[in-house]
DNA sequence: CAACATTAAATGTATAAACATATATTTGCC
DNA sequence: GGCAAATATATGTTTATACATTTAATGTTG
């Protein structure tokens, strides 16, 4: 055989093995990333939370003791198309957070997080915490393979 | 200062650092696992399949030709709580799967793709690597802040 | 073999998400 | 100032998801 040849099997062995491992880390990635999800979402259900709603109540506690327009808290939210303002009400229906007309512009609302969100927040953060550990070590293992 | 005060405060800096980058690896987390199902849902929109009826698709494709039931599919899916029953039932009003009584266990059904549910699958796979590819790149640049 | 328990799948239902559209207010321009 | 365009928020609607319940078939045990 051929140096040429023995070289173009080996090329066609690494691209193999590549687009294989690439399958593989694409597969591992929807997994993953669905996992965590579940894992977050359960991890919170005790605080009666959504990972949405938790995503807000920590946008507002890095503002406060300022506020949020809905305009903003739709701008840092991963999922852009959510309806932070059904959001809000939700939250602000279990005393979680305040909503008040914006007397400049009457087309806002100022939303800010209350003492009783404060201190769910951070309830929620620590359950949460506990479940992200093990995701994390979790993670740790799997990553040599996918990355 | 005596030694062991420094030491102290360096083991609460240490502490606290330790704590902080959790926390932030926490909450990347989050956002990277609900970025990467929502890059993965828009990539399998032109398909007209979600996450879940892809993983379906894929699983009945390792199995191919031999056959899963429905409780198959629900133990190897990462949302155990999810209805395989009527994601199956989409996937064969699309024609990509197939569902026979199974006679020696009337109770179960076998499920199975076929040809148009395996050139769906291709097409799709592809979809989704061109957009895992930049998923994977950025999650690699991500990735020194994460763990 | 009859009664009860278990299993497999399907269906019901309540909540959440995605996306489009509507409503109210403000801004800019003539 | 008046009218069109732009902006901020809210609402409608369709589809998906989580979880519970139901239906049908099979296993099991007295």
């Amino acid at each position: 055989m051929k140096i040429a040849e023995t070289l173009k099997i080996e090329d066609a062995i690494q691209q193999k093995r590549f687009k294989t491992e690439h399958h593989k880390a694409q597969v591992n990635l929807l997994y993953t990333a669905a996992w965590i999800n579940q894992q977050s979402t359960q991890a919170l259900k005790p605080y009666n939370i959504s990972i949405q709603q938790f995503n807000i109540l920590r946008i507002l506690r890095g503002l406060h003791p300022d506020t949020a327009t809905v305009k903003l808290l739709t701008e840092r939210m991963i999922d852009k198309m959510s309806n932070a303002s059904r959001l809000v009400e939700k939250l602000k229906k279990k005393g979680l957070v305040e909503r008040k007309n914006c007397l400049e512009d009457r087309r806002r609302v100022n939303i800010s997080i209350t003492e009783a969100g404060l201190d769910l927040l951070a309830e929620a953060s620590k359950g949460l915490e506990n479940a992200s550990m093990s995701q994390i070590e979790y993670l740790n293992n799997k990553e040599a393979e996918l990355l």
